[in-house]
DNA sequence: CGGTTCGTTGAGATCGGTCAACTCAAGTGG
DNA sequence: CCACTTGAGTTGACCGATCTCAACGAACCG
């Protein structure tokens, strides 16, 4: 066991358990415990039900995690961009797969480095709670998106990327169209002819099939 | 602060922290410290934006949880039944409203002290850590089900709650076309002509509108 | 009996999927 | 330098599933 980066008491913790250790930040771990290395474009990180004994953060790049159905369509659940963890799970295995979807520098961690240090690390631990409920809200905010129009999807979708890149005006799309539509249920052609709509309607402005610049921003827009 | 139920130190924290309270379970921590009350049919338990300072344990009935669009569109998230626990989210204020569908018996209890407890007792951190996967599980599935055809969801729908409502072939449907619409994403109309082919095609019999016998368990069924 | 709510059915309009052709950019190898 | 290939993206024509609008039927309750 490394020695603790900072020791923290906060809230509750300061009249009952008994934290020893505590951890500035995820990344901090990562830093501190994990390994790092590059992949290529389109690299399989993990699979499905493949066991699910490392975790993930992403230094740079993109990652799409998803699933492929029994008639061999994907979903694409979600996709992460750098500073964000991924591939932390309940269960032994894997429920979905992992994928770069650019070139990436990733950390990994052995899950359970980081479920021990969590078991001793009142904050971390709860910072992992807020990640599976960051996770659990991104998930629903997704489910209620099937119901608007194409259209809608990928203006909304597009907007998100701005927003996550740190640009909410101009956005270098990662993701290749087949990634867009497996990610918002519609087909790559309903994909396109939303793009080419959104550029009609003056909603946005394309260079190549990549470059994006949004009219307004995420919140105004909706 | 009430005394423990049981002492526990499962796995990781025999050698480590120092939980000195484990609870056997959520459905005795509501029993233990919540307090019980009745509500009628389509009574609100909270609005969107209210504070979030109740969890919510179903003892019986059937409550919804969604929210309305700008546009004033319902969107029902999920359904809860009997033993389920709903209300628990990450913010101070919900992101969802909460109805009862049918006239219910709930348990509630105050956030603080699920938090405070889940604090000192790791095996209840976990199980909420838990909860929190499985709603987000169920998150996903909701999501891979908007690509089917309305015929399968509003099949694969009612498998699901006649599982869940413990007779896989025969189930009272407590909410109304409209409830289990704004829960797909169809139109009520769509739904009743859904009902109607499933009678044709002998994959369902109903009697009424609310009853409906299964021809297949859910597993057959996919 | 009339009113209300809920559910069903029908006809036309619309949205998105399917199939197919085409453009464009980047390699590759002669 | 040019022909060829490959993958990604766009566009068009057509069709089917679902939505919209509307009327109708059934159960319930005063």
């Amino acid at each position: 066991m490394q020695a603790p980066c900072t020791i923290e008491f906060p809230g509750v913790y300061t009249a009952s358990a008994c934290p020893r250790f505590a951890i500035r930040s995820i990344e901090d771990l990562f830093a501190t415990h994990g390994r790092s290395f590059p992949v290529g474009r389109g690299a399989s990180l993990y699979a499905e039900e493949t066991a699910a004994d490392q975790v993930y953060l992403i230094v740079a790049g993109c990652v799409r995690v998803g699933r492929y159905e029994a008639d061999g369509k994907r979903q694409i659940n979600a996709f992460h961009f750098a500073g964000e963890m991924f591939g932390f799970e309940p269960g032994r295995r894997h429920r979905f797969f992992a994928e770069a979807v650019s070139a990436c520098e990733l950390t990994v961690l052995p899950r359970a480095t980081l479920q021990n240090l969590a078991a001793l690390d009142g904050a971390l631990a709860r910072r992992l709670w807020g990640h599976a409920e960051d996770e659990l809200q991104r998930a629903q905010e997704h489910m209620l998106l099937c119901r608007q129009a194409a259209v809608s999807r990928v203006l909304h979708f597009i907007e998100g990327v701005a927003e996550r890149l740190g640009d909410p005006f101009e956005v270098e799309l990662p993701m290749s169209r087949q990634d867009m539509a497996d990610h918002l249920g519609l087909t790559i052609e309903t994909v396109s002819r939303a793009m080419t709509c959104l550029s009609a309607n003056g909603e946005t402005s394309t260079t190549g099939a990549r470059r994006v610049r949004l009219r307004r921003p995420h919140q105004l827009a909706a």
